[in-house]
DNA sequence: CGCCACATTGAAGGCAGTCAAAGGTGGTGG
DNA sequence: CCACCACCTTTGACTGCCTTCAATGTGGCG
């Protein structure tokens, strides 16, 4: 397991602080570990803490009454996560789960809440946060409003090759952080018809699969899909 | 023209304020109209200010390239907006356009940074509500992925009814605050559809419509198909 | 090898968007 | 006061994307 403090660190909240700070924080945490598929917070139960992830992921989502899921966001080592609910102060808006095995340290709400008022960068560091988030959001609905699934998946790849794709002599390869049902969730459909979208793409030369790795070619392309 | 003094009290960020303040605020900005339709900013454009509305209504809307939009959020006389536009510090994410004539108070970027940033109530309140906001679009979203047309018309009927909604002998009575194409818009769909569905809620005895009001009978039978 | 989760493929059906046209309403000016 | 016009709302017919249901394929692991 990676050293907390280290982890800490580089959370984009914590940079700069001095290690008396950290240390302080961290003395006020906990860490605890979750194994694949544990539910960390569920909707509605009350906000205790928000988390930063020490190691592994955790998928935060939303669940239909038929059991089918959207996925809001997955986060990652450094990430924090469910901050808001504790600014709203009442209960979480949707389920947290972990699905790898993972360790979170917590940041309890009181604590958290002091150092946020006490500390003005930091607030400042949320209020971006947040408004980064609230824009992503924003993209989320425009996109679920507006445009259909082809277009939601040309969008995702595109933003995924930009922030994470390898360049190679075939085009921008990467590889998916979730499998394909998860995927699905994430982009507002169910596995079925992401399968079959791919498929077209696939189909139309604009991608290529390959053992879990995703090649992507024709970006222009991709990004005439992901427009309309 | 309602005075400008006597809104901004009354906006939540400011409540408990002292006169001098106010005063202080008030010279560092300015006060600008708009006729009904006028762009206030643009997609893209950017970010310059927030605003407080004074005086009329204002709707936040993402554009499809079909031209079909989606209502993010239609604000009233009293509420901040753009807030989050000024603290990601970069554009517009979406545009803002004036549906009545309007009167608005620009709060510009770096006064209103300086003075979230040197006041950690004011911190503290833009977090909560951004907070809220964002638990608001994760509905929204909600929405749009699990549910269809007639369970999120439900779902905002019900919460209409509940916040603004006057008891009668007949049900809850509720006035929209929208045209209906502004209402589809809000809800992701379209002006046709949305009739349909109205349409459907009438015939089951659901609802009733009566001059530009809407009379909420079945509040439980509605709940079951916000629900599903 | 057999189990299980995940992925793919096929067929069928429905919800909602598009296109088109007919009401309805409010505002303006003659 | 009424005629006209622009805009919104409603209704109808049609199309298509996506979900649903079902079956088969695949890969990892005990």
């Amino acid at each position: 397991m990676p050293n907390v403090t280290d982890v800490l660190k580089k959370t984009s909240l914590f940079l700069n602080f001095a290690d008396a700070e950290l240390e302080e924080i961290e003395k006020n945490g906990k860490t605890k570990s979750y194994s694949k598929g544990s539910i960390i917070f569920s909707q509605g139960q009350p906000a205790i803490a928000a988390y930063v992830v020490i190691e592994g992921k955790v998928k935060v989502y939303k669940l239909g009454s038929d059991g089918r899921q959207y996925i809001l966001h997955i986060f990652g080592p450094g990430e924090i996560f469910a901050e808001s609910a504790v600014f709203a102060g009442k209960t979480y808006p949707a389920f947290g789960e972990a699905i790898t095995d993972t360790t979170l340290f917590y940041l309890f709400k009181d604590n958290f809440l002091w150092l946020v008022e006490h500390n003005s960068s930091i607030a400042l560091k949320m209020l971006s946060s947040q408004a980064t988030r609230l824009r992503e959001f924003a993209a989320k609905i425009e996109d679920l409003s507006l445009k259909e699934v082809s277009a939601r998946l040309a969008g995702f790849l595109l933003e995924e090759a930009q922030k994470k794709g390898k360049h190679t002599p075939k085009g921008l390869e990467l590889k998916l952080d979730m499998n394909k049902t998860q995927l699905a969730a994430f982009i507002g459909t169910i596995s079925e018809t992401l399968s079959r979208t791919l498929f077209r793409f696939k189909n139309q030369g604009l991608i290529e699969e390959k053992n879990n790795y995703l090649i992507v070619k024709k970006i222009s392309n991709l990004k005439d899909i992901a427009q309309s």
